[in-house]
DNA sequence: TTTAATACTAACTAAACAGTAAGCCATGGC
DNA sequence: GCCATGGCTTACTGTTTAGTTAGTATTAAA
């Protein structure tokens, strides 16, 4: 019983710290997701407008994880109708470099294949 | 029959620019492949002991998809037993940039939660 | 009274990704 | 003849990730 709430924080390894950061970042909705929250806070059902798509299953997932992570913050208003708004914590902020570079690249690289950005 | 050789080039269409570079270099392996390529020029079966646990097919399948989108390049010596070199292609090795944001975040990750380098 | 909005949760299905094990081809050494 | 090496390919299995649909609580507006 004791054990159950002695949460086990395991030690995760990583070959190569960039394995550390895919984790964070990757998958098919955290980039943007990290995209909008980088411009302001938005609540659950704007981000979700936002980003047409993505399923609310799939948006709080990686909300979630993204918290779990240090990324994200949640704020939740006891309202009715209730009210809630993530935004990018400071360890969140320092990510922005990041975005930077590999959205640099990704611009080239989608000349370069002769990709497009999404109408939407 | 005619179009089975017209290689259909269909357009990709992404919502913003990251999401592109994570397709290329997201992945369980692909870091790491990318990673070592950046050091040198390997011969497959070296990369493979590089990087323990990986298996052929991952490293063939992840290898193959790094040269169709234009990373890696392989060059083939048609000896016996059989040579093949991978190395990184000029538009592989102007993802150094972005790699070494990955990594310097990524770093700074895994001090915050405590995550240690593969023993190997 | 029915509907709509907000922010979810749960159950289930489908598709993508990863791993295991075996086999192939050529040749040189034992 | 048989095994080893190098660089794969194929078939099969398992795990992870993603998508679909339905449902919950509360209140106010139509």
């Amino acid at each position: 019983m004791a054990n159950q709430n002695a949460k086990i924080m395991e030690t995760k390894t990583y070959n190569c710290p960039v394995e550390a950061t895919i984790e964070v970042i990757g998958g098919k909705w955290k980039p943007l997701i990290l995209w909008w929250l980088n411009q302001k806070t938005y609540r659950f059902a704007d981000l979700r407008r936002q980003i047409p798509g993505i399923s609310e299953k799939m948006l709080i997932q990686h909300l979630r994880e993204l918290e779990a992570d240090g990324i994200v913050d949640r704020k939740v208003y006891s309202t009715v109708p209730p009210k809630v708004e993530y935004s990018l914590t400071d360890h969140g902020k320092s990510l922005k470099q990041a975005l930077h570079s590999l959205c640099d690249w990704g611009k080239a690289h989608m000349d370069r294949i002769g990709a497009e950005y999404k109408e939407t």
